[in-house]
DNA sequence: TTGTTGGATGAAAACGTTTGCGCTCTTCCG
DNA sequence: CGGAAGAGCGCAAACGTTTTCATCCAACAA
């Protein structure tokens, strides 16, 4: 199981040096049509791959960036790496993919790492929403050194291009859906209050509200403080024990959901008659469930295409105006969890 | 934004030498404590983080282990990720995620890859079930410079260690489920024939058929060729078309069975009084489908961890034999898409 | 005083590539 | 025939670490 073969050995076997065997091999400069086939066949008897670390060393780039996401269990992230991943590999890059948990310390934790193995730059979903949080980051990391994108939130007060979705249009539909038929008391469960995104959805959630004036009762809206199933479980379990509890409820996450269908089957609450649903992302099972979910879909694909071109721009020297903010519409796909149905009167 | 600062500027900012500069940071050989101050300090100053390239080559380790699954968007696999690592990480080491979308080709590209990236050992979830279509990947690649652990599927002649769930048992499990609740014509979709585990899920099948003297036809097991949710449409629609429909239907995929749900839908057949149900891996929406699904539950958690482990004990030379297979059970988990249901005579 | 430790340091060699430079040799033009 | 051009190739210097080895110096025992 003796080490790898190296240039070197190849060059020996070759009759060449380590310098032609390079060129041979790596298609640069120039080499003599036999000696190429020379080369080529030793490489091939000796089993040899060339060493991507020294390579890089050399070049000075490793055709490799990040992505750090939060969750890859969320389906709408998975969704991301693979747009990310897709459109990466059509520069000849890979990718490396990291896993935050939600954390910001990990998140950090995984920026530092990346840059230590000088990636060429990295997109990043942050756990954080204000520059405070991750000054350190962003002078030694986020726009320090490294090019950087944001996807799917962004952060105050950064200088860094991003990626996200209308949050604040889409909410803004959705709740104006709820108010259409005929909704006045609309609960929202959300991820982390401080979380960009989380804030777009809220204010689009106000505004709608606002707008068919129907005043704003914060006790309405629940931060789950963290984004996950066991999370949207108790904030809904805590949302439905008001004394006056909502008709309809707009969960503002993948996950957050599912635990508000764990809740509201435990209490026995029939979708959409004792209330009405609607989800965000949508997923596979959706159309499925008892009630076939309304959701608001994230044009996730795109966004993370987008993401990429937009490092890979950067990458290749092109200057990218670092308080560029893409924005892409989401859309809101009706079904049965939000139909109309027959009022009693309230 | 220029050049990331070296050892060698640190070292010249403390007034050290960079032997003595990489010593105090790197946390080997010995250093007086004022100047590890001093170069501490620097280091500081200066926004210096190593660069793990230089690094690895001369330790020749890169602590990184390489992890390549079929899908990422497939729930299992994304559990696997989690699972691999966070037991990973206790080792100090770092994963790179590969997603081969399920194509033998672009499997052995990332192995390639990261073979080349010099990563301390893989970890696989194999495209192919023989090791004649990989024979040039197992000497080269698997097994042959790179310590491999195998998951989720095993490779009939490789002589690689593999962590497996018992998929003769569950299938059998599942089959004797839906037999004991009278039905006797059960249909199964299965992802690729070819795939290991698939093979597996169709012998438990069909011992427990002749296990009950039921006859084994084959036109009930339809081979959906791909491993997604398109294909579990077509394979389902397929399959409901023949003239004699079966009863209960086993899927044998995460993907698969949504698609099958798609069909069972559009051919307005209901769940189980039509048609009963059983999915393979269970996902957090399964319970709150419009019939809860029963499923296949194998313990993905354990399954990641574990081959993570047995590729740490092999990369500190512990051996481990080559022939080792690994395998965990799974468990039924009974919900209402297979309950009980009053025959009309058949 | 002298010899012996041993801790702290620096010089320099590796790790495996890529690449600038210079050398040789052929070819081709005037 | 003289000389320019340029293809093909090798030498050696990088890239930024870690590690071996030697050196220096203080402390200490004889």
């Amino acid at each position: 199981m003796g080490p790898l073969a190296t240039l070197g050995d190849v060059a020996q076997r070759a009759g060449t040096s380590v310098a032609t065997a390079g060129r041979a091999l790596g298609g640069y400069g120039k080499v003599a049509a036999a000696t190429r086939d020379r080369v080529v066949a030793a490489a091939r008897q000796l089993n040899y791959h060339p060493n991507a670390l020294a390579r890089s060393m050399k070049q000075r780039s490793t055709f490799t960036i990040g992505l750090i996401v939060g969750n890859i269990c969320n389906s709408f992230f998975a969704r991301i790496v693979r747009a990310v991943e897709t459109a990466i590999m059509r520069y000849d890059c890979k990718v490396i993919v990291c896993d935050s948990d939600e954390s910001v310390e990990n998140e950090l934790d995984h920026a530092r790492t990346l840059l230590e193995h000088r990636v060429d730059g990295i997109i990043v979903s942050p756990t954080a929403s204000e520059t405070g949080e991750l000054s350190r980051a962003t002078k030694e990391i986020y726009g320090g050194r490294m090019l950087t994108v944001f996807i799917d939130r962004a952060v105050k007060g950064a200088r860094i291009p991003t990626v996200v979705s209308d949050n604040v249009a889409a909410a803004h539909e959705a709740t104006t859906h709820f108010i259409e038929l005929g909704h006045k008391r609309i609960g929202a469960i959300v991820g982390r209050k401080a979380l960009d995104s989380m804030t777009g959805r809220i204010e689009g959630y106000r505004r709608a509200l606002l707008e068919r004036h129907i005043t704003f009762d914060e006790s309405l809206v629940v931060d789950a403080v963290d984004v996950g199933v066991e999370a949207g479980y108790h904030a809904t379990k805590k949302l439905l024990e008001r004394n006056h509890r909502p008709t309809a409820l707009i969960v503002m996450n993948n996950l957050l959901v599912i635990g508000a269908l764990n809740a509201l089957k435990e209490k026995g609450l029939m979708i959409p008659g004792d209330i009405a649903l609607i989800g965000w992302d949508d997923f596979d099972a959706a159309p499925h469930l008892q009630k076939p979910l309304t959701v608001v879909e994230q044009p996730a694909d795109a966004m993370g295409s987008i993401a990429a071109e937009q490092l890979m721009k950067m990458r290749s020297k092109e200057t990218v105006d670092p308080s560029l903010h893409i924005v892409l519409k989401s859309t809101l796909i009706i079904r049965e969890s939000s139909e109309k149905r027959i009022w009693k009167k309230s």
